[in-house]
DNA sequence: CTGCCGGGAGAAAGCGCTTTCTGGAAGCGC
DNA sequence: GCGCTTCCAGAAAGCGCTTTCTCCCGGCAG
């Protein structure tokens, strides 16, 4: 901001002829005015466009009324979907939201911390952060614990291995397994995993709980039945095109995210090859569009947008010293056109 | 944020034994400061962890490094994708972005300029405003027109009636009566348009630039050839089973935008319609779903992410006194497979 | 050898608020 | 009617920084 003249309280308390200490009892309502001076003060502060200083209030008081929300991508509609709940959350209680995109680069998540640290925001969400490396959760740990004993708020979605702070955990594993035993009853016994980088406890959690529970069938899942590629839908068109390239038996594939999926329904429709005729495919999210393609995508719901509800409840409820919280989110199978009955 | 300890700058000055002044001056390089105490302070600093508060930096110099987005709705792949451009200029610039949705809530839309202003954001853009309501356009103007005295940056996506700032500006009429030629170049005849409300600037300029192509062309467009609803999914969804219930003579229907289209397509496949057989369907703004939809979706390509970075550069840059600019954007026809040839 | 100039470091004045603390004018009981 | 509590409004002290302004010191020309 340029330093261009600014309607200031001082302005508005000359106007009204009260003052400082009036206008900004005037204004906040709080404390007891009189009736006269307070009408007085809020026809100047009317009269002058007048919007209080943030900056300075938040430097006087000691109120905030930012949270920050630090997420890899935006555009992906598995967290546009779960912001949509933080803004809603947010907007209800009249917090400004400072959104981050990390484009899924370690360093910038740290570097975003930090500057929502400078920024003294009253709450610091992580949104599908947790990457399976040390070095990455010591960085992390050493912005974040500084923030904390200043009073910060923090909360995650997804599952953090070192991290001991408010999250709200979608039930990764249960629902992968859910979704093998569904798949096992529907006949299918050679699957094929599209799996994201092994970095992410989301990818990790989701393979295991899936290939536990085919393990628990008597089904193994060879290593390379897993293909791991970019955790976007090019990654899945990709990851797709080399499973149908060196295809074998395999009549079920697993994307372990929707978006993934989507690429790889596209893959396999380039390639000439039918879903589900040819093979069953299935996804998880349950991110909104997956029900309008064509065969409607079998997946685990998540309850997104709840998701993001919570976290941002999370963040907002106090909880200095209290041990820290964890909610639990379901991950139920649903079922539509695209795995066939074998 | 909870007033808790903190460490201050002064902790910083007194744990390097320096004063205030030059513990700030080593800390942001700029002036001169002998090698020895600058690394005294910066040891000192690194040591506490320090982190400067943004708010007290505000309020003392002049800078701000944080930009105001306002949108509908960031769930919406067509927000979502937009705000991804803005994200990554946002980053390049160490910018900090405060989001917020307002849920197509006019209202919101103001309170949240007017919470922007009192953060004294460097910038406000408006993503997709733009309603066609006197009252409220005056409402706008008169919390941004004290913002832009006041040194503020605005920037705009989308046409706006009577406001005078920079602005991006997709090219909606061409676009749709380029759709409008291409489709009758394909031999359609008869067309039915889903629109969204039309005190949205967006839906009247698509709607006219489609309707005065096919005027052109001879043919008219009846009133109740178009269908109104929401802005969304489900909007599109009703719309078009509204229009299978009563038109059966209709070979090619116009969804305004993409996410229509999506609803529409869906609300075809469950009438047992077929898509492109049995009717054509296209939509706009060519969100990055759209290719993977089966058929693929005919539509016109907007620059979406494109579109948010160019609406931050407008932001940066600083444009006072002169005259507000305004970036076009082209809008071209993308045909896919969910419109046949007759 | 004296006088100046210049660079590096400290003191201090705010930035625009909130919030004690203080003081004056009513209102009350005795 | 006097001292007491209340209530209201103003004065003033910061919040944590940046940024003059000032001062001190060494180095250089005269």
């Amino acid at each position: 901001m340029t330093g261009r003249p600014h309607v200031t309280l001082e302005d508005v308390a000359r106007t009204a002829q009260v003052s400082l200490a009036t206008a900004s009892r005037a204004l906040n309502g709080a404390t007891s005015v009189g009736p006269t001076l307070r009408d007085r003060v809020l026809a100047a502060a009317e009269e002058l466009a007048y919007t209080p200083n943030a900056h300075a209030r938040a430097l006087a008081g000691s109120s905030h009324q930012t949270v920050g929300v630090i997420c890899h991508d935006v555009s992906d509609p598995y967290f546009a979907t779960i912001a949509r709940g933080v803004m809603r959350v947010a907007g209800e209680n009249d917090l400004l939201v400072m959104l981050a995109s990390t484009f899924r680069d370690p360093q910038k998540e740290i570097a975003y911390v930090s500057m929502l640290r400078a920024q003294r925001a009253s709450a610091i969400l992580l949104i599908g952060s947790g990457f399976e490396d040390r070095a990455w959760e010591r960085a992390l740990a050493a912005e974040l614990e500084p923030y904390r004993r200043g009073g910060g708020q923090v909360a995650v979605v997804s599952r953090h291995r070192s991290l001991r702070v408010d999250s709200v955990q979608p039930d990764n594993r249960a629902g992968a397994a859910d979704l093998a035993r569904a798949l096992l009853d529907l006949g299918h016994r050679r699957f094929a995993v599209l799996a994201g980088p092994r970095r992410l406890t989301t990818v990790v959690d989701r393979l295991d709980g899936f290939r536990d529970a085919l393990a628990d069938a008597g089904i193994a899942l060879a290593d390379d039945d897993v293909i791991e590629s970019g955790f976007t839908r090019d990654g899945g068109h990709a990851a797709m095109r080399e499973l149908l390239a060196r295809r074998r038996d395999v009549t079920c594939v697993f994307a372990v995210t929707d978006v993934m999926a989507i690429g790889a329904l596209t893959a396999a429709r380039e390639a000439g090859v039918s879903v589900p005729d040819d093979i069953s495919l299935a996804g998880f999210d349950d991110i909104p569009v997956v029900r309008d393609l064509t065969p409607a995508l079998t997946t685990v719901a998540l309850p997104l947008e709840q998701l993001g509800e919570q976290a941002m409840r999370l963040a907002i409820r106090d909880n200095r010293g209290k041990r820290s919280r964890v909610v639990r989110m379901p991950a139920d199978v649903v079922v539509r056109d695209s795995v066939a009955r074998l």
